[in-house]
DNA sequence: CCAGTAATTATTCAAGCGTATAATTATTTT
DNA sequence: AAAATAATTATACGCTTGAATAATTACTGG
């Protein structure tokens, strides 16, 4: 009649524990979609026992917001802070940045998985939408400042009508290869859709975004 | 104590129920995402008891599964059949296609939430995997098709190469605007993203896809 | 108009859900 | 080293879930 010991554990502190969650939960939902994602999956997979969600946060949607923004903050800065983006050229900035979003780790499965489970839930949650409506925008705008300084470094200066089309195009393309490739993965070949993303983004400003053979 | 009276029902044709419970699904998932669709939910939608779901279905999922089909044949079906899609030049269906794509009823929230809730499905569930990718084909090959009866038309021709890649750009461009159009209703003006997706695969393809102000 | 049948409703079941609360224990404070 | 504190586990609760089964009743063919 003896009962299992009780669990030993560790105390850690708020951040960390609320960061562990947070990856847990991501976890889960990547791997198995949002219906996965209960209180008791998502502390077994963070090695806790379920309570200890609601010690960190106010109820299970409250995880979810922090998850989402989470994940979508990871997502725009693994694209804002790769290799090309940072220096060189407006035309190789913009470059790195159709290629990073279309290139591992931002292609990927799981991360549709996460995309599409959050947007669906923020299809009709207020708190949600207003995570994807802002996470949206900042994708765009940053796409947009890109490309309104190559056009300016290329004397082919738009007017601010032209340059919102113009992101909203280019976001499309980069957003519906993004979602294809991650989402049907076996479809493409390596570096094929950031080839036809590269091309697609140039075709529709009329830039050259491609590489020079020497640089520097 | 009396309890309440049994209620009353009518016997329906095995397709119109099924159908009926198809419908309900659809209803339920576009309005509150896929976590409402319970069985309960749905089957109080369709004015039937829960039980009369799995007289018709084996499973819960598979009446998610014959939704999907259904919902992605009604898509496709709503674009295919568009009035400019049918007839005129391969320009002028071409760009009745790309329109329709990007027009009411095929842009809208609910069909967003639909997609986005079956997508998050089948990322972990192969029958709904196998659906997703046989629409997502479906689709990109009408346009392919389209694309490259264009460029005969215009003594263009393309390699299946290049035309493969303009498909999934084109496909890629549409799908991308659609999703953000139905996700962000209120950001884009009636017939912008119509608009601006024409000129993107105008661009994408190099051909001239606006209308002739004189029409046969 | 009656008997048969299967479509539909009603009820039940075990498991899982999010949440609330009580009991412990690792760590900090003094 | 003892006491205080709060992080964590453990347990319980009421409700919902998908599914199974039993009870009815609308329709059909004679």
């Amino acid at each position: 009649m003896s009962s299992p010991p009780r669990r030993k554990f560790r105390r850690e502190t708020a951040s960390q524990r609320k960061d562990d969650l947070i990856a847990a939960t991501l976890q889960v939902i990547s791997e198995s979609g949002v219906r996965a994602a209960t209180v008791r999956t998502i502390a077994e997979r963070a090695e806790v026992t379920q309570g200890l969600i609601r010690h960190y946060f106010s109820s299970k949607e409250d995880l979810i917001a922090a998850a989402y923004e989470h994940h979508m903050t990871q997502m725009t800065d693994a694209v804002a802070t790769a290799k090309d983006v940072t220096a060189g050229t407006a035309r190789d900035r913009l470059a790195g940045f159709v290629m990073a979003s279309l290139s591992p780790p931002v292609v990927n499965p799981g991360w549709v998985a996460l995309w599409s489970g959050f947007l669906n839930e923020a299809l009709h949650d207020a708190d949600l939408n207003k995570i994807h409506q802002r996470t949206y925008h900042h994708f765009r705008d940053q796409l947009e400042a890109l490309i309104a300084e190559a056009l300016r470094e290329t004397d082919q200066p738009a007017t601010p009508e032209r340059l919102r089309q113009l992101a909203i195009a280019s976001n499309g393309v980069i957003d519906g290869l993004w979602l294809e490739g991650g989402a049907l993965p076996q479809e493409f070949a390596t570096g094929e859709l950031a080839k036809i993303g590269l091309d697609s983004v140039a075709a529709l400003t009329g830039l050259d975004l491609h590489r020079k053979a020497i640089d520097t």
